[in-house]
RNA sequence: GGAGGGGUGGCAGAGCGGUCGAAUGCGGCGGUCUCGAAAACCGUUUCGGGCGGUUUCGUCCGACGAGGGUUCAAAUCCCUCCCCCUCCGCCA
């Protein structure tokens, strides 16, 4: 959520943010309710105050107690209400964008910043499943559409892509984990995914129970409502996990192969900073996922992803997208945000400044998913068919080919 | 699945209707002492919100797992929910 004090103190500044993801006025909304509430606030107060008393009172004042308690009772009431009311409004807003962040409402408004690698020369690009070995009809008949068998030589290549993004975050201080993918329903309001992500969530109902479609959800939720030590930060943490979702509103997009699946592995950055280090930490999560595209030798481009195109937590988001020649067209393979204080807010993750506790700032990026090794088959396939796979794969257990 | 115990400040741990935002210990911070340090001693040390002043301020309100209730008054009594722990059984 965003800061109410600021907002409160510059609100066209805020108005003027707010309306290039389309939230202009939603904002209003929340002044007219705030506003109200700050009215009821001190009546409240004030009443409470006549009501405190210490020791025994007289029988007199005791009457006129009662009656304090009645007004109090009223005035309570109207306050929780004004308060629901201002509180939705507040969850309602999103994260004001960074002002360098380009103007529009689509994916096509991404503004491109760069492009690296030569795109493969192929006659014929075959795609993943020609490649590699996946087991889709089989994997539909345990677990339905959606979901995939990744067999052998492939397996052992995606295995090769996680542990070498893993070695590399370890490398650059990142502290690994192995988050719970299974949280609690208050788990997923505090990081954001619920109520607006909850069509895509796999749900437990015998346990209350939900499956993470991130771990970002198990990063972010690690310090919650922690006040955290000053000279600890940044904390930069990385976790391996299995991501689960639903793709609710996805229906007849990418339905062949294991582009897009209910269930695949993600290798995952999650940092904790002060605010004034929040803008330079984005571009180092960037510049690791650009070194990780660089070093497996994925013809990549990055884009600044436009205004309203944005999640409501994020502040700027680059994607890095790779070259996927059997489509002809760059996708995503990794995405990495800045939230600066909106998640921290929420989740009530401080830390000590001189002024008192401030929130953090948060970001996540993704270092590498099972994407990567579709990204891999297809840059690095043969005419023939079979796939060269990079050195550096090799060295972290992948075959030094891959054939069917 | 069965039986029991418990949730209080950074931690440990008292309090069990008003004088308790909360004893005490540890830790943290500041100071005295010292060439410096340790020890000792003194002081200080929760978070949120409104309003006013405005870099580390004042004032009022709220918070003792969460939410209701009783009462003039609740950390303390009642109800509901959540969470944690121990033992037994079962399964890894």
């Amino acid at each position: 959520m965003i800061d109410a004090k600021a907002a409160r103190n510059d609100p066209d500044v805020y108005r003027v943010a707010l309306a290039r993801k389309g939230a202009a006025e939603a904002f209003d909304a929340w002044l007219t309710a705030d506003e109200r509430w700050r009215e009821l606030v001190p009546r409240v107060d004030d009443l409470r105050s006549r009501q405190k008393l210490q020791g025994k009172p007289t029988p007199e004042q005791v009457e006129e107690l009662k009656q304090i308690k009645e007004e109090l009772r009223e005035t309570e009431q109207e306050l929780a209400a004004a308060e629901a009311d201002r509180d939705a409004a507040l969850e309602a807003l999103p994260n004001p964008p960074h002002p360098d962040v380009p103007d529009g409402d689509t994916e096509d408004d991404a503004v491109e910043i760069r492009r690296w690698g030569e795109l493969p020369a192929l006659e014929h690009p075959r795609d993943h499943l020609e490649l590699g070995r996946f087991e889709m009809e089989r994997a539909a008949r345990l677990s339905g559409s959606r979901f995939g068998y990744i067999v052998g030589d492939s397996a052992l290549l995606e295995q090769a892509i996680f542990r070498l993004a893993v070695s590399r975050l370890v490398d650059d201080g990142f502290t690994l984990m192995r988050p719970p993918v299974l949280v609690r329903e208050q788990a997923m309001y505090g990081t954001g995914f619920f109520p607006t992500e909850k069509s895509n969530i796999y749900e437990i109902p015998t346990d209350g129970l939900y499956l993470t479609g991130t771990s970002e959800v198990g990063l972010a939720g690690f310090h919650m409502d922690e006040i955290l030590d000053a000279e600890a930060l940044p904390l930069r943490y990385a976790a391996y996990s299995t991501c689960f979702r639903r793709e609710a509103g996805a229906a007849g997009k990418d339905t062949r192969g294991m582009l897009r699946v209910h269930q695949f592995d993600k290798v995952e950055m999650f940092v904790h900073c002060r605010p004034e280090e929040s803008w330079d930490e984005h571009e180092r999560l960037l510049a690791i996922e650009e070194e990780l595209a660089q070093a497996v030798g994925l013809p990549y481009r990055v884009v600044d992803i436009a205004a309203g195109d944005l999640g409501a937590p994020a502040a700027r988001k680059y994607d890095v997208e790779a070259w996927f020649p059997s489509q002809e067209r760059y996708r995503e393979i990794t995405s990495c945000s800045n939230t600066t204080d909106f998640q921290a807010r929420r989740l009530q993750i401080r830390y000590r400044a001189n002024g008192g506790p401030q929130p953090v700032h948060t970001l996540n990026g993704t270092a590498a998913t099972d994407r990567w090794l579709l990204a891999v088959l297809e840059n690095f396939q043969r005419e023939d068919g079979s796939v060269d796979v990079p050195e550096v794969l090799r060295e972290h257990g992948a075959p030094a080919e891959i054939s069917r």
